[in-house]
DNA sequence: TAGATTGTTAATCGATTAACAATC
DNA sequence: TAGATTGTTAATCGATTAACAATC
């Protein structure tokens, strides 16, 4: 009993983030980034609002979780308020990462130069395909696959980018797991059966696929019945 | 105070499907594809659930929005099952689509070839740079974007995959709205500011990194802390 | 039949929205 | 000061989870 209250109050504050505040963040930090370049000072919740289609009250606790205060009547500071939000998705320091698959998505990644505004760093590409490896992919070298649990281990990276077929994908995560990977972030339209202390953030471009086509036959059926119905 | 009702009556059973069931199907439909290779007829929701991680009783209530009946100590027809959910998303039928910018990632997605298992049927790329237009990428011909209008309002085309830098995203959305497009699968990391009838899906990709980077924070620090209570 | 599994109705939980006091 | 904006506390809404009856 006593036990359980315990665990309780210490996990309670660490988990405390909701996790579609979470996903808002990025929207925030893209839109307040651009505000910067204009040489914004500070802003309020309403215009955030209203640039993002959110409610007000929404945007306004969701920067609190960030720990940020602004001031009435004049908004939040920016430069703090952006450090604040980059500092909760971690995203102001640099974490080493492999990517795993250097197929045409994968390529398209390892030349994505943007990441470190992430707090991303690709160190290698990992490949099966004989004539992949030794290549270099927009300055990243392409290793074998054979040698990504080692490397895992002796360089002890924490993130991989999984973009293998998904064939491939299940079984070569479990490689990672055992080697003592924490994060893996999976472009492989398959779900990853996986130890649930191991972190998987799935990129789901099928769900956001799914979502859209759904909505257009939605939005058709529509308006076919208002068509109908005059 | 009628009108009101009317709408209302029209419109509730519409948008009837909650977002976050429908941002499960696609793993649901990915599950039943592998296996009804394996010749499986029937699954239990149980079996789902267990598969994906998720609840039993959440897994009955998602696919029940599909339509399909289950059998009592049988579970679902896997075939049944698997074209109601491939027609809930609008994924049984195909859709023509444009893809706008053809860099590293508008190539890699216009060599995906496994969008037609979503419904998707991408005819033409499009790229406001003189060198790519002409080419012909994996199949599908680059177009010069000082087209696109035209050749939207002339094929009707729906949907758009945008994958420009996030300076042009806005311009050229505002354009294809113009134009008549419906639907803006969205890869710049840039909120869209559009009409509110125009479906805008979002690939996320900073979205589902964010949450990952954030986790792996929490975690770390979850770590350090045990590591100094002992 | 007994047991497994479905599907429905009710309870719980958490996120969003509303109301309002505090403050510059 | 008056007005705009923040931040907190309460109310609402919707999704998840639980309980249980129905059925093969």
């Amino acid at each position: 009993m006593i036990k359980t209250e315990k665990i309780e109050r210490i996990e309670k504050p660490l988990g405390g983030i909701p996790e579609p505040t979470l996903r808002r963040l990025p929207k925030y930090i893209e839109l307040l980034t651009r505000l910067k370049a204009t040489n914004m000072k500070f802003v309020s919740s309403n215009y955030v609002a209203e640039k993002l289609n959110l409610d007000p009250i929404q945007v306004r606790k969701d920067l609190a979780i960030s720990g940020t205060i602004g001031k009435p009547k004049l908004g939040f500071d920016l430069d703090d308020l952006l450090a604040a939000l980059n500092h909760t998705l971690n995203w102001d320091n640099l974490h080493d990462a492999f990517l795993i698959g250097v197929g045409s998505l994968g390529s398209a990644l390892l030349g994505y130069k943007n990441f470190s505004s992430y707090g991303l760093n690709i160190v290698a590409g990992f490949d099966s395909d004989q004539r992949k490896v030794g290549k270099v992919v927009n300055g990243i070298k392409v290793l074998p696959v054979s040698k990504l649990e080692n490397m895992i281990k002796r360089m002890k990276i924490n993130i991989a980018i999984l973009t293998v077929p998904s064939e491939d994908a299940q079984e070569i995560a479990e490689e990672m797991v055992e080697a003592g990977i924490l994060a893996i972030w999976n472009f492989a339209p398959t779900h990853l059966k996986l130890p649930k202390d191991v972190i998987v953030e799935n990129a789901q471009l099928t769900q956001s696929l799914g979502v859209l086509t759904h909505k257009l036959a939605e939005k058709t059926k529509k308006e076919k019945m208002i068509i109908h119905n005059n």
